[in-house]
DNA sequence: AGCACTTATGTAAGTGCTAACGTAATTGAT
DNA sequence: ATCAATTACGTTAGCACTTACATAAGTGCT
């Protein structure tokens, strides 16, 4: 799912969509056990039973929000008959609430309901390896540390004053060249089980005929790579050219092409082409300043059934 | 905190807590880099960057929303320039979503910022011992697959069907008579120094003197607890009844107290009294109809700052 | 005692989401 | 070809929560 792919980044959204289920999870449990408790109202409730009568502050910093919003639930578990408020007659700006008899009953009686969701999360989060439970319990305070945003900020500062490098191909950095490949590709146009092919075993389909393959990197992470094929003695293609979106705009594919049309020179290539398509606007201009001139005709016996663009090397201006 | 303490049961309200805290450092970061970005929209606008145009539909299955949220959130999306819209000419309900230039332009830049938030969540959750994020995941596929509310409805079954049993004591149950004790001791009065100890050393404090502690349980779990203290020889106190909120009303109190009672028999004891507090009625209620009669004075050289009521066992009517 | 500060709480307006409903377009079974 | 079902998606109302503001009541310093 999308969502999981987007892993950490995603965090908020995933951890929200959780948190929904979970409710309404809960919210079943107490419907189909005969009990009319919202899970919303839980924290509150539970916390007048187990501290005792409590004011609307001191029930907000327990349980993590604003004083308005317990202010409103109060307001409406009031009007259900749930809460009481009685008057501080210490301090009179402050007001009691209190459980009314009738609902410290019925949360008397919740226990099974309680213990059986207490059960029934824990098994679940048991069955997906590690203490789950704990670590995001640890992850809570973590995140309430407030280092978190301090951290990130800095490693920020860090990436983005590091600057494009190449690098020549690296085994460990394959599966970049199908990552970043299959994402233009399926965005575009499809992947098709040749390009799986190509994309996942380089070395075979790149490398071994003669070719090459260039990454650039920031910070040390892969954001782009570009392949020169040979075609025949002599003959070369730029081929595979893809950049992390995220990180374009930052000259890596200007640098990347450098480094194939140097490749080509150190063999002393005669002809180096590329095939691409209209769509692809922004290589197209890439590949324009980089030198390559359009050709009027197609390519004859083109293997690529996406291509609508046809360009031959001729130098730099 | 009170929320981490309640564990599993408050688990949504926990997740919705942090899901708000991850939006609000994503937010920061954007705004700290001079991006204008909204953490909210991000899963929206990068289904768009690396899928391409997208129906309301498509998207709204991608990120876990209904149609209606995508709905307005393009609406606003599209009021902020960040996208256009385009009619789908094969079928007319529907509107291809697309990342306006600028918008496409803007995301393009934010790789650094989504780089630096990976890891530094990553990081985090690492420091938090075990797998945090792929228990994370798994977790919500164990959600999404709707199993546990079933299991937790099998499991309120069984529970709630399950007898309250009374045991004698128990040294692996030691912590429940601390825990059960401090609950009313902490809502109704404090717990004081000698409390903790009473609490959290009965072996010398109850049983070496020559008392002894129940304990209810409830499929197999302590939900109630109650010590019969040895005052002198002939005389015996019941003290340190409690009974967990939310499996109150299941008659655990007055079986704790025949317990109780039983054993004082056994024991041919000749006086068994208690003391206690006007403010806890309903376990007033359960002394009187166990067979304790109100005696009228104070009982003297108590040793309970709290006590203002004093009762004599005087057997069942 | 007086007055600035702080605290407790309520209210209003806004946000992000859902559920429920409505409407137009498309699909599929006959 | 027709018409009921389905699909796409917008709109409305409502909910839970937040931020911003308002107000009354306490506190502390002089």
């Amino acid at each position: 799912m999308f969502l999981q792919d987007q892993g950490e980044l995603a965090m908020g959204s995933r951890l929200k969509a959780l948190s929904e289920r979970l409710y309404a999870i809960a919210d079943e449990v107490y419907r189909a056990s005969g009990q009319t408790l919202e899970a919303r109202a839980f924290p509150l409730l539970r916390y007048l039973q187990v501290k005792g009568p409590a004011t609307v502050t001191e029930i907000a910093a327990a349980i993590g929000q604003t004083h308005s919003a317990v202010s409103q639930a109060v307001a409406k578990l009031r009007r259900g008959g749930w809460l009481v408020r009685r008057r501080d007659r210490a301090d009179a700006r402050r007001g009691l609430l209190e459980l009314s008899a009738e609902a410290e009953a019925r949360l008397d009686r919740l226990g099974p309901q309680w213990r059986a969701i207490r059960r029934g999360v824990r098994a679940a989060a048991a069955r997906c390896g590690g203490d789950l439970l704990g670590a995001l319990a640890a992850f809570e305070r973590e995140v309430a540390r407030g280092e978190l945003t301090r951290e990130i900020l800095a490693e920020h500062a860090r990436i983005d004053a590091a600057r494009v490098e190449i690098h020549p191909y690296r085994a460990d950095w394959r599966e970049h060249f199908y990552r970043l490949n299959a994402g233009w590709l399926e965005r575009y146009f499809a992947l098709e089980p040749i390009d799986r092919q190509v994309l996942s075993d380089p070395d075979t389909h790149v490398l071994a005929p003669g070719g090459a393959i260039f990454f650039a990197a920031l910070d040390g992470e892969v954001i782009g790579t570009c392949a020169l094929l040979k075609e025949a003695p002599g003959v070369y293609e730029v081929s595979k050219m893809a950049v992390e979106p995220g990180f374009r705009g930052r000259g890596a594919g200007g640098l990347l092409l450098d480094a194939v049309i140097a490749e080509f020179r150190r063999r002393r290539g005669r002809t180096l082409f590329l095939e691409s398509n209209r769509k692809l606007a922004p290589a197209l201009r890439l590949y324009e300043r980089a030198g390559f001139v359009h050709h009027p005709a197609p390519r004859p016996g083109s293997h690529y059934a996406r291509a609508d663009v046809y360009m031959v090397y001729e130098g730099k201006r």
